[in-house]
DNA sequence: ATGCTTGCTGACCGACGGGTCATTAACTAT
DNA sequence: ATAGTTAATGACCCGTCGGTCAGCAAGCAT
């Protein structure tokens, strides 16, 4: 009989591994009643291990919104840079389709993660308002501006208000965890919402 | 010397000053991280009181929405009740001022517990959703209904997602709460938002 | 084979905090 | 005054869980 072994030693992978199953666990319980055993046992792993490569659970809890919110920017950013469309094309293309993803991903887990326990920990929202919303909002400021200058939109308070575009996104994305999923159409708000936006920016009414 | 009584018994004042300083400390700390000590130091009683009339630290947690969530609601109906405006002329007025007073107001921090907690606590998340969302909702539509009856407003996509009209406010509550207050101004976004709104139903374009 | 490095285990510890309860003392009725 | 009622106290209990560490075994080198 030859004997199974007991583990592999697969330092590549750990961190990774439990990056993930903190992340679903976190998800179904939040963090502070997610026990690092519980977190520990998904990843197939001993308690002892985890604690080798993450110094505290606080520390998880970092790694983990890092290692989410990475790869989503990634994608924003070379959305953006990949295309030369007008501002209108983008918003009512690309820019949508992105959008419209966002309900569905882990990247609703990560935003109740940072509203629930953000007050908590001040360098992690600085690390998030940096590198995703102020950014994000960054973005969508350029497009309209470019659209404002090119005569596509016209001036008015929506072209200072970038906000009013991602708006819907996090309201689908808290609806969506906290009530029924049935209660609500979350692609349908995003596109009325974006749609009376760009409406407003091309008409030509005071 | 006269002698000052250690303490006073005030049977029908101590559970409305336990939650208001349960609240406190929620908005602080967030429900997990708050000790029920703390709670009871806050109120200027001891831990034994507390438990005399909460049953468990989560029943405290209940109590405590339920207690900032009705007085909300009343003003809201009364509000709606005592008025025979226009439907824009309602919705621009005292519609506008009362939405404008929730981000400032504990039903942010409400809000907030709810984001965090909610998922754990299915029976609280019906009873809010009963008494306030659906209500709410319930309410702007009929608004936009008896709009479009009149002749006031056009049909469209908006008059069926009532949504679109509180959504700033969910937006600026989560924003105040977790970035600097500097970087929005909250009363310019719902005013915007609620001004598109009306515009476009206004409008004769289709 | 044999020894060495190190990824990995899991029993253990300490404190932290929710919840209890025997006791006390403020009020009430007589 | 005095006895009875109950609001209120705070020391205590005990389960839980974040974090540790001595030892084990998988893989590598020679």
């Amino acid at each position: 009989m030859s004997q199974q072994p007991r583990y592999q030693r697969r330092k590549q992978d750990r961190p990774q591994e439990i990056t993930d199953a903190a992340l679903a666990a976190f998800a179904e319980k939040g963090y502070a009643a997610t026990r690092v055993d519980d977190v520990a046992k998904r990843a197939g792993v001993s308690k002892g291990l985890l604690y080798l490569y993450f110094k505290t659970k606080e520390e998880l809890f970092k790694a983990v919104v890092r290692s989410f919110v990475v790869p989503r920017i990634d994608a924003l950013t070379e959305i953006i840079e990949s295309s030369e469309l007008s501002s209108e094309e983008f918003l009512r293309g690309p820019f949508l389709d992105f959008v419209k993803t966002l309900p569905g991903s882990p990247i609703s887990v990560v935003i109740r993660l940072m509203i629930a326990e953000g007050p908590k920990h001040p360098d992690l929202v600085q690390f998030y308002w940096d590198n995703v919303v102020s950014r994000g909002l960054g973005a969508i400021s350029e497009l309209l501006q470019r659209g404002v200058q090119t005569g596509e939109f016209r001036k008015s308070a929506v072209t200072e208000q970038p906000h009013l575009f991602i708006m819907p996104v996090l309201f689908s994305i808290i609806f969506n965890l906290l009530f029924d999923k049935q209660s609500i159409d979350t692609d349908r708000l995003i596109e009325t919402q974006i749609d009376l936006l760009i409406t407003h920016l091309k008409s030509t009414e005071s």
